[in-house]
DNA sequence: TATCCACAGGAAATCAGGGTGT
DNA sequence: ACACCCTGATTTCCTGTGGATA
């Protein structure tokens, strides 16, 4: 949450008193970690057909066969990875001797291909083996080739890449899954199958076909999204195991199955918003989870999201919603365009020891990248003989903004937010030539 | 109707900072 | 000390473009 660090709040809050109030508070949570992404309930409503698909692909492996490799495709909260997890357990509990390995690589964490091999190696090593740069990677592939025979011995050893799109949007991407689909061709005792987990349905297409023939192997496994009353179910079943009896008002999983139903059915977010629900309860020292308590639980996880991407980005993305913030706080009744941002952009960088300036290029890559996230839009206009840019707009309450951009570091030391953009000559379409001045 | 602005955005190169083995 | 590796951020170079204006 946010803190004010400059110590001009006017109250002290008082950490002693609150702790005990807390622990004298009623305790609504039996098992918190239900209601994780990470956790795997003992069973999966709504997945039967799922579950039955890949246990069917997965089976061979008890019998030492290898299995083909295959994709599972789905929004974010379908349960793409929970069921591979489920899977994997149900088929370790029906091995009796030489049980599969099963290594999870997230994509978005593990994203090249060097660190994928090397996550490999270590996972299987059980310890920090391989350095996390260095080395060539023909040497890694080597080493972990001997490893795979060497541990994997007689065995299957499942690699599930997870958000595996993330892959191929980089370089090196499409020659990392062309090595781990053909693994099975360098390794003498054991033998490697691959599980892709996407996201995004149109990622095939953006595959090397030789790749593609290999993932192939299998119908990939489509994941459609919970409807709400899907979401309920799966709710009411985690609710059992992470909360106390009795403690949910009724409503309660209803609105959080709705909102999140709304949201591409969206399991995590559902989960989400009810342990989020139950910890404000529990913070507001109440004895049962109410709707308010849901739809309080609804902003603050839109608001911690924007909160923590904000100051999360790397210090030119700060800069570069800064230069936004101030053009929009200053020049109301002119538009923003990319220009007028590289412009304040290099003004900030100026005022910042040891902070570079950047060129037009990469200032619009982060504007696009901004514009993802959804903390401005901008859409590119053409202005005929004005040329073509981009107008933006903030998208957020300036005021959220403004607090957050105040509590980094640089920006906070160098007083960047009391400066101000002002207009040199205005043209009757757009504004030229913003220069900075000091405030007083 | 041709022109031309102010960029958009792709591709490849470069740089710095982490590391390696010899 | 040296040659070399990997990565992520950024620069350099480049071609493309919508539409108001001359």
């Amino acid at each position: 949450m946010l803190t004010n660090q400059n110590g001009n709040n006017t109250y002290s809050f008082n950490i002693d008193k609150f702790y005990r109030n807390y622990l004298k508070g009623p305790n609504l949570f039996r098992k918190r970690e239900a209601l994780e992404p990470s956790f795997i309930p003992d069973e999966l409503p709504h997945r039967n057909s799922e579950i039955e698909k890949i246990a069917g692909i997965t089976a061979c492996a008890l019998k030492g066969d290898v299995p083909p490799n295959f994709l599972c495709y789905g929004m974010t909260g379908t349960g793409k990875t929970a069921t591979v997890r489920y899977v994997s357990q149900k088929l370790a509990q029906h091995c009796t001797n030489n049980p599969p390995w099963w290594i999870y690589i997230n994509c978005t964490v593990v994203s090249t291909p060097y660190r994928i091999l090397a996550h490999i190696y270590n996972t299987i090593v059980g310890r920090e083996k391989i350095p996390a740069t260095g080395l060539p990677k023909d040497v890694i592939l080597k080493k972990l080739l001997g490893l795979l025979d060497q541990k994997v011995k007689n065995s299957v050893c499942f690699l599930v890449l997870d958000e595996i799109d993330i892959l191929i949007e980089k370089k090196g991407g499409n020659e990392i899954l062309y090595t781990l689909t053909r693994l099975n061709e360098s390794l003498d005792l054991c033998r490697t199958s691959v599980i892709g987990i996407s996201n995004k349905l149109k990622f095939m297409e953006y595959l090397d076909s030789r790749v593609t023939s290999n993932l192939d192997e299998e119908e990939p496994i489509v994941f459609h999204p919970y409807n709400a009353n899907e979401l309920a179910d799966i709710l009411k079943l985690r609710a059992k195991i992470a909360f106390h009896e009795g403690i949910i008002e009724e409503g309660v999983i209803k609105l959080c199955a709705g909102l999140a139903a709304r949201e591409h059915g969206d399991a995590r977010k559902a989960l989400q918003l009810l342990r989020k629900a139950g910890e404000i309860a529990e913070r507001n020292q109440n004895k049962k989870i109410f709707e308010k308590h849901v739809e309080n639980a609804q902003k603050d996880i839109d608001k911690d999201h924007i909160v923590e991407y904000m100051l999360s980005m790397p210090l030119q993305a700060q800069l570069t919603l800064t230069a936004i913030f101030l053009l929009s706080k200053y020049t109301r009744e002119h538009i923003i365009t990319s220009g007028d941002i590289y412009d304040v952009h290099s003004e900030l960088t100026n005022k910042v020891p040891g902070v570079k300036q950047l060129t037009h290029r990469r200032i619009s890559d982060y504007i696009n990248e901004l514009a993802l996230s959804g903390l401005i839009t901008a859409n590119t206009r053409s202005m005929g003989h004005y040329g073509r840019t981009k107008i933006i707009n903030l998208d957020i309450e300036s005021e959220l903004v403004e607090r957050v951009l105040s509590q980094i570091k640089k920006i906070q030391d160098y007083k960047l937010l009391n400066y101000k953009p002002i207009l040199l000559q205005t043209d009757k379409v757009k504004v030229k030539n913003i220069v900075f001045k000091k405030l007083i």
